[in-house]
DNA sequence: AAACCCCTTACGGATATCTGTAAGGGGTTA
DNA sequence: TAACCCCTTACAGATATCCGTAAGGGGTTT
């Protein structure tokens, strides 16, 4: 099994369930867990640089912004981070999100072990994901279904982006920039508003108001 | 101390966190979980009705949704189902809402006792708001400003048929002919112009995109 | 009655949106 | 290589928005 494992999840009571759950039910040698991912990256390296490396790393991938500003704030973040390091590492996300569309990239790209769901079962298919992982294999929380094209209208992680910040009151215009400005491509305003006017077929939209007013009230922003 | 406490939260995690720190740092003879509502309150009345009752309910807000229809599938349906049996109970909610606009009417509305917001410290805010609610005080997280200048902006009901409507995608003009054509007065688009401009300010909102988005999200639309 | 406030409305200008057309690049196919 | 498709981008025109100014009406205050 596993001999040291990385438990980075921010909420208080959340996190102590997964630890105490591991210690009691696994036979693991070292668990630490960290509320930020900052310091859950930096007690990583430091174990990396002495030789004591981490087998695995279990992340939550939202963190609520603390008092100080940090350079990692996603559980994202927290894995490129930790890749550029060790690439070998084990992987697991702990999370709520639900949505196909955003799980898959974390395979996809992010090479990810295994994914679970927090719900009504999580713990125990945390368990059972870090065994998996343990044995090479990868690990999905069964209620998620990685391949379902079910003629439901699948929202990339592109999609996402403009939608999200439309949603908080930037013009297109904006959204180009701030793409610009972080090097994502494609940038021009002019895609956005294709995109976006595809978006509007996809989903029976007249205009913006609608097209978010639907996404927001279906759950998928 | 209080004597039984009941817990409603449905992420496993979360809920064995909770009970385990209950467990090893307070002095509560009966500790009970739930990981739906309805359980939970069918718990409570089977204890009730047997002259053992609860003294405090711990509950989340947000429920996910079962594999099985349920009749109570929120943490405010649950209170008022609780409270309807026993006015006299305690209850905290736990959930991760930072909203004052949301938390507030869970006082003055369902006259909840406490509320911890969850956090890197929600662990030890649930512990010290279960001691203040034995003592007869109320609780409320420290980053959680109920008395903000967000005192719950009210929206009457013509501005929620133009928010709506503009949530269904429809453009100023057109609701302008609409309330024309329903003899609802005042009905210039200048003025609909007017009154939504007003709502940007009182929510802070940089457009529509954004004040349809932040209404939605909290529930007002 | 005059002064005042608030609401409604019209209007105009600066921006933003929505939509269509067209040009160019990259990859695939024939 | 040519033909083809798809994506990105620029551009332009019609609408829609956002916001300020100003005029008028109704009610209240002085």
């Amino acid at each position: 099994m596993f001999k040291k494992i990385l438990i980075a999840e921010d909420f208080q009571d959340t996190n102590k369930g997964i630890v105490n759950a591991l210690e009691n039910r696994m036979e693991v040698e070292d668990i630490q867990e960290e509320l930020y991912c900052d310091k859950a990256f930096n007690r990583f390296k430091v174990a990396f640089l002495n030789k004591e490396p981490y087998d695995l790393l279990v992340t939550d991938l939202s963190f609520k912004e603390g008092p100080v500003a940090r350079r990692l704030t996603s559980g994202q973040a927290l894995i490129d981070a930790v890749r550029q390091v060790d690439p070998d590492i084990k992987v697991i996300v702990n999370s709520m999100i639900d949505d196909p569309a955003q799980i898959n990239p974390l395979f996809t790209d992010q090479k990810i072990n295994g994914y679970v769901c927090k719900g009504r079962n999580g713990l125990n298919e945390l368990i059972i994901a870090i065994q998996e992982v343990y044995q090479n294999r990868t690990y999905v929380s069964p209620q998620i279904n990685l391949n379902s094209n079910n003629s439901v209208f699948e929202l990339d992680k592109y999609d996402l982006l403009i939608l999200q910040d439309l949603a908080e009151g930037f013009t297109k215009k904006e959204i180009s920039e701030k793409l610009k400005n972080q090097n994502i491509s494609p940038n021009s305003e002019s895609t956005i508003d294709k995109k976006v006017s595809r978006l509007f077929d996809a989903f029976g939209a007249k205009n913006t108001h609608h097209l978010i007013a639907k996404l927001i009230k279906q759950g998928r922003i």
